[in-house]
DNA sequence: TAATTCCTGAGTAATTTAGTCAGGAATCTA
DNA sequence: TAGATTCCTGACTAAATTACTCAGGAATTA
């Protein structure tokens, strides 16, 4: 039971942009620098991510991605759902033929667990690590580490 | 996010045979015919249930396998870890070295998920399931329909 | 002795994941 | 308007994992 990079890139890139949502859209080749994701994966991953609602992007020179909604009204779940396809546990994916037309033995089992983990991960909006002293340190490690946004007046 | 087949698998088959504790040891043939599970493929999955302490092996006639403890005592997350390795939603296994030798953004997110996730898992035990009606009525329709255990003596 | 069942390890096909590549479209700055 | 920047898209590929097969041996029972 492993979580695809894929849901790990693609919360981790939303991490990146909510942290930084005072100072400007992201651009996709600093997270691809400073989070050590390949950018042409990236691009694909925010494909997904625009067209579900959760960023926008901005093209041009100053440009980058923005979250499209408060980092409060963004939950981990939301993210997974859009690039992971789906969060489901079960064999049949929830439609309870399993098993030769059947259930499964232990279809309930997949399916009560699936619904705990994505209410868990409903309840994880990014604003709440955002807000982590802890991360605010990291994040700032990396921009001085990288040299981001040093050339650039800070926006609303 | 997907649960791979390999604990699916693995907690159906073990769920089969805390179904079937009290007639006696359960052939791989069987709940391969019965759970739609290569045969070739659970005796790869049962060597690391044995391995790990879950189920013990009986071989000749009459042989096949049955739990080794009380099936209050085997949980969903015993037998994941068993056959899947691991458990752990990080890029780095725990290590806290996932970017650049330091901890990624989402590192701490992960880590919580994993605990709860295996907390969760942790605290369902077969037997909870076995004892529902929903699925003994289920068990025994398919023990009928394949014509299971016809000639064994219930054992203890 | 023969049937049954576990048990092991090596190999393979299919699928998924992760990543590359090439090129176009919108936007900004000068 | 030119050129840089950045998003944006789709097709392709390499690597890893998953799911499964095969061949054969070992213990046990009848």
């Amino acid at each position: 039971m492993k979580l695809s990079t894929k849901g790990r890139y693609a919360v981790t890139a939303m991490m990146d942009i909510a942290l930084h949502e005072k100072v400007g859209p992201v651009t996709l080749a600093d997270i691809s620098q400073c989070q050590g994701i390949s950018l042409s994966y990236l691009e694909q991953l925010f494909s997904k991510l625009r067209r579900n609602g959760l960023v926008k992007g901005v093209r041009g020179p100053g440009g980058g991605y923005r979250l499209a909604k408060p980092a409060s009204e963004i939950s981990v779940a939301d993210i997974i759902d859009s690039v992971d396809e789906r969060l489901d546990l079960t064999k049949c994916g929830g439609k309870g033929n399993c098993n030769n037309g059947e259930k499964c033995l232990t279809h309930q089992l997949w399916h009560d667990l699936t619904c705990d983990l994505h209410r868990f991960l409903s309840g994880i909006k990014l604003d709440q690590y955002v807000n982590r002293p802890q991360i605010s340190e990291l994040v700032k490690k990396q921009d001085a580490q990288y040299g981001r946004f040093l050339n650039r007046r800070t926006a609303a």
